[in-house]
DNA sequence: TTCCTCCGTAAACACGCGTTCACCAAAATA
DNA sequence: TATTTTGGTGAACGCGTGTTTACGGAGGAA
């Protein structure tokens, strides 16, 4: 069933069905319903690659993830729930609206020219991806060939730096460094200044916001930052066993830890469990994101909730959106975090 | 950059081009080289929605999650981690292949019509899905459309029932019931007799096979199965709250409770933690599924593991496989699980 | 030398739809 | 009535690539 066949059984010619499926002017309403009726009858749909090829839009976008799955043990791997949840929503968002979604993973900052093949093969018409500032000119490369794109997690630096103020940019971020600054005040209120911090990576923004912020506080205390009481976590738990298990072979722990995310949070726990150090009782611990399992975890983790779904949804409708109104400008987004307190800190007098 | 152009450029024709790229005969060595420089030097890659309108193949796969995202509290959406690593996994495998994956969810029975617009715009030339028997007569539509498709979870049975032995058409399971058996054999050899469940939903093969072993074991042992410790959970934690919480108003709890599913387990844990009922000293429980959480939970879940990963890697593996050779047959694959003994069951004397 | 075969190539058509442009009929105006 | 104006329509072309067909040249055999 194509076009050519809904024409001749409609009695009309082929470019009026056309006219009629895009809601053209120049056609009067006895013959646009009767081209309805027939249409509706034989459940016809112009063919979406012969659409593309022709310059309509493809009514899909492109999600481009970066795969940090973790082989937890032979066989077994670990994939983070921050990534998961960031392609449901997604999904979720686009279809409602009548959106395709490409899911593609990218390994390293060279995938980033998949992105552009994509749009180059006119198989997206929009991108969303997760920053990384390792990958900037990536971006900025993207936004000059005038494809819309929504980032999530970039730094406001990066797109002052590559000029993208005035490109079909849309940017996400959570407050990262005011709810670090949040979380440690209440850390230090409980009258912790030994804190230790498992960072993220500093690709990231989010990575970036949540040491600096650390630092500001300690600084802004007067506290000490011992070079020992900085663990790379780099956002994953392997790597975490690791730097904890090189941590509590040292004299002094520190009696406070932060974690730059929860999966991080996590894993200290577990090791200090299985070492025999008590949480909160000898170390306190906050994480961030607050993941799904952080409030069932014995003790619950107190952690800064990131609203990630929100945050996806929003850059989804945003590009959507900037997509079908044809818009081309710059827009930035910032959600606020919430500080959750449940049970992994003490105060520092008790123990 | 088009056909034309590297025509233009490497002094053939258009057709000439089209013979090299996919590798036809009747092209002499030494022009299919001159060809390859042009292409290799320009970095052109034939425009996919061309191609699929010349009758080619398109480099794509569908994938078709059922969308089961509850919303704990308001604002919060809890997404089951079990479809989520479905996704990761698909896309996984199929990019390293060389394949696009369109992921779209579905609510309904009625979406499934979804899956054959896909294929019949030529987007996808395979699909991926997870069983669901409420809509059988939909999967039977698609294979005898001829389209392949790779099911997750589905039921033998119903393969039979529509006579789909020779379409083109991957199953492939997990051996529930013999894992649901081992586990309450493990739990009777600890004592328990007063063992309830916590269903999943029944539509689904793993859901039925899960239930099934329940009262085959039962029975087996001449164990009265209680109506009141039949709790429906339907694979969610919502509804599993609800659930326990009636359970535990009743004057005799069962000393063990078998969860469908980990969700729900955990989702027990809590309601019983808030009560005040220990695990396992005042009940032992048991999961299905062995989520990334359960071994992090305290007490640590006792649970059987299921392959997902390895499941969902070989029916994307096979899909593929089969789309590449053009192979129209019927294959299936059955992962054993594994029992995983931790810390929620108990010795019945013990108590 | 002549005829036939084989091989490499280019031109032409097909895929299904969007768009432009020119044409014709009907309505409006002079 | 004659002339413009307007509105509706269909033919033709373009999108980029796969495939078929026909043609021309080179090589071998009679």
């Amino acid at each position: 069933m194509k076009s050519d066949d809904i024409a001749r059984l409609a009695g009309v010619s082929r470019s009026t069905v056309s006219r009629v499926i895009n809601n053209y002017p120049n056609v009067p309403e006895k013959t646009r319903e009767k081209v309805l009726k027939v249409i509706k009858k034989y459940n016809y749909e112009p063919n979406t690659s012969a659409r593309i090829l022709a310059g309509k839009a493809n009514n899909t976008i492109g999600l481009f993830v970066i795969s940090i799955s973790e082989h937890d043990s032979p066989g077994r791997i670990y994939r983070s729930t921050y990534y998961s949840s960031f392609i449901n929503a997604v999904v979720d968002v686009a279809n409602t609206r009548g959106y395709y979604v490409l899911v593609h993973t990218i390994y390293s900052g060279k995938d980033y020219s998949k992105i552009n093949h994509s749009f180059l093969q006119k198989r997206i018409s929009g991108g969303i991806l997760v920053g990384n500032e390792k990958d900037s000119c990536a971006i900025k490369k993207i936004t000059d060939m005038g494809y819309p794109i929504a980032v999530v997690d970039y730094d406001p630096k990066e797109i002052e730096r590559h000029k993208m103020k005035d490109s079909n940019l849309i940017v996400v971020n959570s407050m990262d460094f005011e709810g670090t600054v949040q979380a440690l005040n209440y850390i230090i209120g409980l009258g912790h200044n030994d804190i230790g911090i498992i960072t993220g990576r500093n690709e990231t923004y989010s990575g970036k916001q949540r040491f600096e912020a650390y630092r500001y506080v300690m600084e802004q205390h007067g506290y000490k930052i011992r070079p020992e009481f900085i663990l790379e976590g780099e956002f994953l738990k392997k790597k975490t066993y690791n730097e904890v298990e090189k941590l509590i072979k040292l004299k002094k722990l520190p009696t406070a830890l932060f974690a730059c995310n929860d999966d991080m949070a996590l894993a200290a726990m577990e090791v200090f469990e299985r070492e025999g150090i008590r949480v909160p009782e000898d170390i306190s611990i906050i994480g961030f994101d607050d993941i799904p399992v952080a409030s069932q975890m014995k003790p619950a983790l107190t952690t800064v909730r990131v609203p990630v779904d929100d945050m996806v949804t929003k850059a989804t409708d945003l590009l959507i959106e900037g997509i079908e109104k044809e818009e081309r400008s710059f827009k930035s987004e910032n959600f606020p975090t919430e500080f959750i307190s449940r049970d992994t800190c003490m105060k520092i007098d008790k123990q």
